[in-house]
DNA sequence: GATGAATGTAAAGTGTTCTTGACATTATCC
DNA sequence: GGATAATGTCAAGAACACTTTACATTCATC
């Protein structure tokens, strides 16, 4: 699943720490994500989208088409 | 996290089973995510969400507000 | 009352998500 | 060169998502 959490986080100039802190999760699960390692929980996915304001589906792409 | 599956679903005129079938998952997943025992992982709420046209914050709700 | 379809739930097993702690690299600043 | 900040990654373990198998209940129909 690919997502576009690094070009949103930079773009408001956080760390991945700092973002981890705002959503209670570890730089580590911030920086697998964003490198594709692991897809988040669903509750995390809302979290980061709220966090950006925008739908999960603008955030993530499981790239089967009709994203939104 | 709530959600509004079973609603949608019995709209339909899906048994949990045609469901899972659908989204190749088994019935119980169907089943648990419907009873709120678990969330599903994000590529299943994606196809749950794209197999009902909506979007994920139209079908699952975490609660925090600003749903969508 | 037997049959079949839909549902609820439990147990055991597998793979995934997330944690903490640790170590390495790179870049900047003094 | 030494200190600090940000990032990449690994390992071990806890917690969660999902599977198969199995058994029970409910309801409709015959």
């Amino acid at each position: 699943m690919k997502n576009c959490i690094r070009a949103l986080r930079t773009a408001r100039g956080l760390s991945q720490e700092a973002l981890g802190e705002q959503l209670n999760v570890s730089r580590q699960t911030i920086n697998a994500i964003e490198a594709g390692r692991y897809d988040p929980s669903l509750p995390l996915a809302f979290k980061l989208a709220r966090f950006f304001a925008l739908h999960i589906e603008d955030v993530f792409d499981d790239g089967e088409g009709a994203a939104s």
